[in-house]
DNA sequence: GTAATTTTGTGATCTGTATCACAATTTCTG
DNA sequence: CAGAAATTGTGATACAGATCACAAAATTAC
């Protein structure tokens, strides 16, 4: 990997921008940029990881083996951090990230990452908002997830996707309805039912994968009644 | 509130030990120290904050209003940070945080917390250790609360009560049921239930709110089969 | 110490959604 | 393009836990 090339890189984070020249190159020369596509696992749970992770393209999901089974814990759109909660504390991966779409990942090597933070205030500040802003979204994540019903999740996670993740009211689900169960705590099958139930109502139109919202007013009223 | 007071005190976090003698003085000079009792709220949704708060001496549940009913998402023993992530981002309170027993809480200036972290990479450092061990906890701890059913959820919480906040298999429940029906997202009705069924099973003895956990292993077999 | 209030215990009933079981599609793969 | 594999749709059934409705106990307040 060229040195500097982080600095003229076109999806640096926000803590980047506060690293001097020298810091920059140091980065660079500890940081491998590395392609994965759909389905490919990026960090593994259980296993021993020496680097911090950047989603510089693409769309991945965090999973988590629970206690019963897998469950998906949120879905991550590029840019940003993956690993950067997993690499503190002991080395061991708490958590799975597995591309759902063609993504690219940097590896920053975690001795480097933690010497940047040791000794740069800007560049740690950043980190600590990005940090604080996923945990405020757990929060939130946490409460509806366990206190809506399935039309209200479902609706949540349309209207994210929409909204958050793909900026169009039309979309390619990334995700099977298997896993769109496992993000909201719910049956493959309820699912399923849910989906067809607001396409017969006229709320959304499925072809494949493919999702169209129609009456986004009554999502985000499904949304917010639970 | 004299200067250097926090240089001294006995509760100081990991973090204020990184600050230089200036610094220490500066952080005194903008830091109150409050006691609160059992009930009191410490933070409250919704309303600004300009401060941290640091939980030097206590116990206090954080809690959110959810869409559909009040939501406890953990209980925090000090010493620790309670204020973090809803400091950053807008200085509205994301959630609210109540005292449950008597507790002593440091609030400091946010603008000189932020200062600090701005320009002392070690202070930021520990700041960014002591929020990404917490979003390890909300990854698991969602996952646990979503997987598992009511006695693994009530088994979890009583060994979290013995091992981690009071070190002891013998204590007095710091919530009533209704709480820890809202900690564990079940009704009041089904926590009785299921206290007074492990009871029967002589697996713990209650006495108002004392609680003596006498069969610890069956305790953490019910937890870990969910 | 008695009344008022909060907390807890417990039965009966109700309900959302998991689960099971298969059929129908769609998507991969050689 | 055919056969295999994965994904989705849908009915029937089961069940954990919510909710309702009180009674009993325990706290708190005056």
């Amino acid at each position: 990997m060229k040195t500097n090339e982080c600095n003229t890189c076109a999806f640096k984070s926000q803590a980047l921008i506060r690293l001097s020249e020298e810091e920059i190159a140091t980065h660079s020369f500890n940081c491998a940029l590395i392609g994965f596509i759909k389905g490919d696992a990026i960090i593994r749970q259980g296993m021993l990881s020496t680097n911090v992770a950047y989603l510089r393209k693409g769309l991945v999901k965090i999973h988590i083996t629970g206690p019963y089974c897998e469950q998906i814990v949120r879905i991550v759109k590029a840019p940003g951090y993956l690993g950067l909660p997993a690499t503190f504390g002991d080395k061991i991966n708490q958590y799975s990230v597995t591309a759902i779409g063609d993504s690219e990942v940097c590896f920053i090597d975690l001795t480097t990452f933690r010497n940047l933070l040791r000794t740069n205030a800007g560049f740690s500040y950043e980190i600590v908002l990005n940090i604080c802003s996923i945990e405020l979204e757990l929060y939130n994540r946490c409460a509806n997830r366990s206190q809506k019903q399935i039309r209200g999740k479902i609706s949540d996670v349309l209207l994210e996707m929409a909204d958050d993740i793909y900026d169009a009211d039309d979309f390619n689900l990334p995700i099977n309805q298997e896993e769109l169960g496992n993000l909201i705590d719910s049956s493959r099958e309820s699912v399923s039912r849910v989906l067809t139930e607001f396409e017969k109502d006229g709320i959304i139109s499925i072809s494949g994968k493919r999702i169209s919202i129609k009456e986004k007013k009554k999502l985000q009223m499904i949304s917010s009644r639970g």
